[in-house]
DNA sequence: TTCTTTTTACGAATTTTTTCGTACTTATTT
DNA sequence: AAATAAGTACGAAAAAATTCGTAAAAAGAA
C-alpha cells in the first residue's frame, strides 16, 4: 500500500533530474548537472536551485553531512511512473489504456524478448478473469 | 508521411480543449466551455482565450462566418497522440516502451476484447520481423 | 598563509502558462 | 427602439516554472 496525500507532479525540469537519480543513484549537484549537460544546455546553479526546490518539495532528500550535498528520490521510479502514466492515459488518451498500449508498441521497435513478456503479461491478466 | 516542422506542444489547458474537439468535432467555445466547466471551475473569457492563442499557434482553425465562431483541431489525435506518446515515453519511461505498456497494462483494468486486440498487434508485430 | 576552485545560499529576473476584467459588437427579447 | 444577453477583442495581471548573478563558505593547491 503506498501513501498518496501528495500526488507528485514534478515538472519537465524535475522529471529530468528524477531520471538521473533514478538511473545512478544518490548523487552530487554536480555529477547531475554533468548529466543533463550532456544533451542542453545549463547554468550550474539553475540545476542546483531546481534539486533544492524538489527537496523543499520533498520530492527529494538531501544528506547534507558532507560539503557536497547527496540527494536521492524519495519516490521510487516506478510509484512514480505509475503516478505519470495514470494522468497521462487521462489527458492525452482519454483513459482508453488499449489505444495508448497499441500507439506504444505500433510506433516503437520494441524487441522480440519484450514482446513475449508483454505476452506473458496477457496470458497472466486474461488468465485471472477475477 | 507526416509533417514535424513544428512539434507540437500543447499545454496542460490546451490538451483539455483538444480533447473536447476530438471527442465531439467542431465546436464554439460556448460547447467547450461548458464541457471544461462539468470538471473543473474556469472562466468563459479563460476558455476563449486559450482557443484564440491556440489558432494563433496553428492548432486550432477558426470558422468566423457565423457570429459564434466554430473552432477544429489541426492535427488528428492520432497525430498529436503519438507526438506526445514519444515525448512522454522519453521523459518518463526512458525509452522502454515496454516498460510503459506493462505498467498501463497492469494497473488499469482493461476488458477481454481490448486484451484480444492487443494480442493480435503482437502477432502482427512478431509475425513480420522485418 | 594566500590564492584558486568548488559548492551552497539567496534573491531576483525571465519566460511560459493561465486567468480574467473591461470594452466593444452583434443578436435577441420586451 | 430600448434593454438585455451572448459573443469576441484586447490588454494586462497573476501564477508557475525556469534561469542565473552574486555573495559567502569550505576545501584544496601553491
Amino acid at each position: 500500500m503506498t501513501l498518496h496525500l501528495n500526488t507528485p507532479k514534478p515538472t519537465e525540469a524535475e522529471l529530468e533530474i528524477l531520471q538521473v537519480l533514478w538511473q545512478y543513484g544518490p548523487s552530487t549537484v554536480r555529477f547531475v548537472h554533468d548529466e543533463l549537460t550532456k544533451s542542453k544546455e545549463a547554468g550550474y546553479t539553475t540545476t542546483l536551485k531546481i534539486m533544492q526546490l524538489m527537496t523543499e518539495k520533498g520530492m527529494l532528500q538531501a544528506d547534507k553531512s558532507s560539503r557536497s550535498h547527496i540527494f536521492s528520490p524519495v519516490l521510487q521510479e516506478e510509484d512514480t511512473q505509475q503516478q505519470l502514466l495514470s494522468r497521462f492515459l487521462d489527458t492525452a488518451f482519454r483513459g482508453s489504456a488499449s489505444k495508448l498500449v497499441m500507439q506504444a508498441l505500433g510506433n516503437s521497435r520494441t524487441s522480440k524478448e519484450e514482446l513475449d513478456e508483454i505476452r506473458n503479461l496477457l496470458d497472466k491478466l486474461e488468465g485471472g478473469t477475477k
